[in-house]
DNA sequence: GAATAGATTGTCT
DNA sequence: GACAATCTATTCT
């Protein structure tokens, strides 16, 4: 049973996008739980070397600095690495897991509020065989994408994209709609005491490519 | 299907 | 030198 999108395409080009209209940049300057919520169904778009691949959020997980004791930005941190969310909304912030893996966040409110959305799982839309291609042949259409260090390397983003414009030419979102979104504690934030238990991750109920099924 | 071990490197103390 | 917003292969049941 495939739930994959978009197979078919090319369809028709919407205004300034591929499967929908181009989101701008008044979409990331919001309060970081509403765009959290608000990218669940949206299309991650990136015209990379190796041609355009293209998947719609389905998981995603608010960061909320300087109080979040689980972002990176908790305490006001302030270094080389999370220096971009400090900046404006609607760039990235690029990090690497345990040594190995990348993490795709969206910056997002005010600036100088260093907040920022994770990416946590993507539905396959476009570029399935590049992405095939990138994770590698003993990997399935379940695990191409479902996870925030699978989904960057399907897409073909590390850290070179560090800071890189979400409302540019290389890297965009595109409008989408979603099914029933849910709502549970982070993933793997044990460290960060009560704020772990804050329920500031959102998912499309139902979805296969979620990362980690929900507890209720 | 569940549990476990091991991989591997940028960043900060 | 320690640790990390993880993934995969392997080894069980």
């Amino acid at each position: 049973m495939s739930t994959d999108r978009g197979l078919d395409l090319p369809m028709p080009a919407e205004p300034g996008g591929i499967v929908g209209p181009r989101l701008q940049r008044a979409f990331f300057a919001r309060p970081v739980l509403e765009v959290a919520r608000a990218c669940i169904g949206k299309v991650v778009v990136h015209a990379g070397p190796d041609g355009v691949v293209a998947g719609r959020i389905v998981e995603t997980e608010a960061y909320r600095g300087p109080e979040d004791l689980a972002a990176h930005s908790a305490g006001g941190r302030r270094t080389r690495r999370t220096e971009v969310m400090y900046g404006p909304p609607g760039r990235t912030y690029m990090f690497l897991l345990y040594g190995m893996h990348w993490a795709l966040n969206f910056v997002v409110g005010e600036p100088g509020e260093p907040h920022a959305v994770l990416v946590r799982a993507i539905e396959p839309v476009l570029g399935l065989d590049a992405m095939r291609a990138r994770r590698g042949p003993r990997v399935g259409d379940r695990n191409l994408t479902s996870g925030p260090g699978k989904l960057c390397q399907a897409l073909g983003l590390d850290g070179a994209a560090y800071g890189e414009d979400l409302c540019g030419s290389r890297l965009w979102l595109e409008d989408g709609r979603a099914g029933a979104v849910g709502r549970s504690s982070r993933i793997n934030v044990d460290y960060a005491g009560e704020w772990a238990s804050r329920p500031w991750r959102f998912f499309e109920r139902g979805n296969p490519h979620v990362s980690v099924a929900p507890r209720t």
